[in-house]
Order: C-alpha cells, then structure tokens, then sequence
DNA sequence: CGCTTTCTTGAGGAACATCAACCTTTGTGG
DNA sequence: CCACAAAGGTTGATGTTCCTCAAGAAAGCG
C-alpha cells in the first residue's frame, strides 16, 4: 500500500450513519436535536479553546465534529490532560455547580461546536423527563469513564496504557462509524503522555514497541491496529506490578 | 500527651451541627431529608459490600454514617480502589444508565445506608426542579473530583500524592464537623496504596518519611496533621517528574 | 528555505516495586 | 488466661521500570 492511497484511507469518511446517533438508546437522538436547537453551531479553528479554567459558567457546549483535549492547568503552567472529547460529546458537566468552568478545553483540530446556555438546558430538563435523564446517562457514563481511567492508571503499566488507550480510541471511532483499526492521531505524543502519566519519550518507545510485535504501524500521527486481540490481551493483562 | 487522651481525641466526636448539612447551598439539607423520606436507612457491618459491579442497577444509596471503599474489581481478582466515601455521600451515580452496577461499595467500619429506588428519585427529580439540581449538583462535583485525582496521578510523586490524600481526607472531615488534623484513617496501608497507584510498602515509608520531616503524626490508623502549611506546599508541589 | 515543533532513539540515573524478614495488634479456641 | 494464628504495618536489600538529559531526523509553517 502506497502513501496515495494511506492518505485517503485516513481520511475518515463516515461509514454510513454514525451508530451512535442510529443506535442510541429510547432515541436520544431526537433528545440530542431538542438541545441542539437551543444553541447555534460555531466552527472553531484548531488549538483553540472553548472554555477556560476560571470562565464563568453559563453554558455546556456539544461537539458536532472535531477532537479536542480537556485539561487541568496547574498555577505553575503544567497542563494535565484529562480526556480527549471527539464529536457527540458533552462538554462542562463537570463545573455546574461551581459556577466557573473547572477545566480548559482546547480543540485540536477544525471543530463545529453548539453553545448551549445552561439555564436553558435545564429548563427544558425541567419540562421534558427525557431531556432529564440524557442529562443523567451523560453524567454518569462518564463517571464510569473516569473511573476506568483511574483503575488504568493504577494497574497498568506503559505498554498496557497505551494499548488500552489505542482501544478506547478505536472504540469511540467505531461508535462513531469511522474504522476502528485506522484513524488518525489528533494529539502529540505529549498529549497522551500527559492523559497516561507517562512522558512523551515512553510513548514513543511503546508505539515502537508494539510496532516491533506487531500489534500497531505506526507514522507519526497515522495509526493502524494489526492485531487488535493482542492489543486487548496487553490492556486487560494481568501485569506484573501490583 | 499519653495513649489514653489520644484515644479519646480520636474518637472523632462531633464538633456542633456538621457544616456540610449548615451551609450547604441553597437549604440542600432540606432535600435531602425529601430524597431519604424515599427510602430507610439500614445498618451494615464493616467489611461488607453495599452494592457489588455486576448487580442490577435499582437503587443509589446515600452515606449516613461511616466509611467505606469504592472500587472496581477486575476479572483476576485485583482490586482498584476509586475512592473513599464518607456520610453525607451518595453512591451508584456511576451506574444510573449502566443497567447494573459498574462499581464495588464496600464498609470500612459500622455504616448507616440509605437505599433510595432509583425510579422513586428520578420521579421526585421530575416534580420538583430542586431536587433535580441537586442531582446535577452532586454528579457535576463527583466529575470534578475524579478529574483532580486524574491529575493528581498524572503530575505528583509518592510523597505529594500522600499528602494530596492526607489534605483531601482532612478537608472531608472538616466539612463533616470533624477535626482536619486528627483523625483515624480507617482504609488500611494497601487500599490507600491503591487509590494512589503506590504499593502498600512506599505509602508506609511514605508516612514515615513524613513523620521525620515532622509534617504528621502517625501511629497505625491514627494520624495527625503537625504542619498543614508544608503539607499543602507538597501537594501542590512543582513536582520534579514531567 | 530557515525556523519551529514533533518525534525517535540512546545512555544513564532515580523513583518506586519487589522480595523478604520481623514486629505489633487483634481475634480465636482450648 | 494463654497459645496460636491471621492480618496489618514497618523496614531493609535489591531490581526494574520509567524518567531525565541529549542529540539528531523528519515534518510542518511562515
């Protein structure tokens, strides 16, 4: 396979409708329209952010496309990345009751984004139960995703980090109709150092690594999984510390 | 100060009204008196599970006493621990649009529970605006939390993830009417490791090392705070990693 | 085309894990 | 009441993983 054609592979295009909004449950896509409407979409260029740490909070903003980091920046300018939000996601649930955004969201590539205030959300949560409990499945699934995150960091070592990492991209790729096994790195090796607690150089040495067994090719920002089941025997492994 | 003050300044007694129920926002004592009227409170014995992952998702359980171990247990048998709820928390939030439960609760000493149906809660959410906030409100904290711990993972060493954990521990109990500077660590050396990605080994000569340099007191699960200030500089330290 | 950013790879060192021994406390049953 | 076992905690010696520092290559950008 040449670079031509690698190129367009990893272009993304959609496979059909994405199965997160065909397949989503008691048709929360009609939920996700009801929102919507209560916000207009911005196109908002790469390395941009959308909220700060320390805004005020008067809005929840949807991704309608794009990828971007969420971030805790400490006072003394250390930046650590908490998530990598890709189109469907929520954004500022974490800082309703703090009256500033707690995090910093910062895109990374082209992204539309629909502003929503909260007042208005909640309002409509208030008149429509549905509208309510999207709230509270969105709220809870990423509790549980934190909390994944947390177990990750806490049992696994470097190589199983990044393969789990690999996963979960894939899996939100898929969830999204892209391919799971070839997309496209939006963030440095930086980036997801910082998510993973591990530095930039170990990143690398483990793309390598598993590009060494087989498990990934890697160019640069061009992924492509090989073996996915290794990939998930490494992430779910039952490592050696602890 | 001999053992038999110590043990009677440990005994954590209650220092007036608990402030997490006197100045919480907006009279949130007041709906949590309507959210418990939902359900009765049940005592449950140290070392025994609240919920178990797998169990069917019916209810979410509020804190009215006691200590407890929130933690995800993987497949092998290991054990990540997530958190450490007090009273005055609410558990299986995590869980509400999971089916079952994705997370483990499990008693540290004597608990009192709330058990609260979950579809009684989302009805009262859906009467009244106020306890829907309050749901928001409390989910919207609990993301807030894990994102702090996230980092805290990411950015700190051994010794500043410790004390992160000690000033965590001592604001909850402030909060709680307790006193910030003695109290009994009721998690052993092991789930503290845990929670901390740390091995039990390093959280001892952790506590040690902190006990030399005269920023605590330590004695098996009593501990006291000498030196707040340094403490908070440590947790807050420009760590030397990354 | 120079400049910056990102990435890769190597060599060496530090932080923490592992393994092990021992101590203290608590609980149990004779 | 004591003997014993089990669980939790401390400390030391050693090892491994990952960080730090450094240099160079490749890609992106004005």
């Amino acid at each position: 396979m040449n670079l031509q054609t690698q190129r367009v592979a990893f272009d993304q295009s959609k496979m059909g409708t994405p199965s997160f909004l065909r397949n989503a449950s008691s048709s929360s896509d009609d939920i996700v329209e009801t929102i919507l409407a209560l916000g207009r979409a911005r196109v908002i260029a790469p390395n941009t952010a959308i909220h700060r740490a320390g805004d005020e909070f008067r809005s929840v903003f949807y991704v309608r496309s794009g990828a971007m980091k969420r971030t805790l920046i400490q006072e003394d300018g250390r930046e650590q990345v908490l998530g990598f939000p890709l189109h469907g996601d929520l954004l500022g649930m974490e800082s309703i009751d703090a009256g500033t955004h707690s995090t910093t969201v910062i895109t990374l590539d082209m992204c539309s984004v629909v502003e929503i205030p909260y007042d208005a959300i909640e309002a409509l949560a208030f008149e429509r139960p549905k509208v309510a409990r999207f709230l509270y499945q969105r709220m809870s699934a990423a509790l549980r995703d934190e909390h994944g995150w947390l177990a990750a960091l806490g049992l696994l070592n470097a190589d199983e980090r990044v393969a789990a990492f690999l996963l979960d991209l894939s899996q939100r790729f898929a969830a999204r109709g892209f391919s799971p096994t070839r997309f496209l790195l939006r963030m440095t090796r930086a980036e997801i150092g910082s998510f993973l607690g591990l530095t930039l150089e170990t990143v690398s040495r483990v793309f390598s690594r598993l590009q060494k067994l087989g498990l990934v090719n890697v160019t640069r920002r061009e992924i492509e999984l090989v073996d996915v089941a290794a990939l998930v025997a490494l992430a779910h492994a039952t490592s050696s510390i602890h």
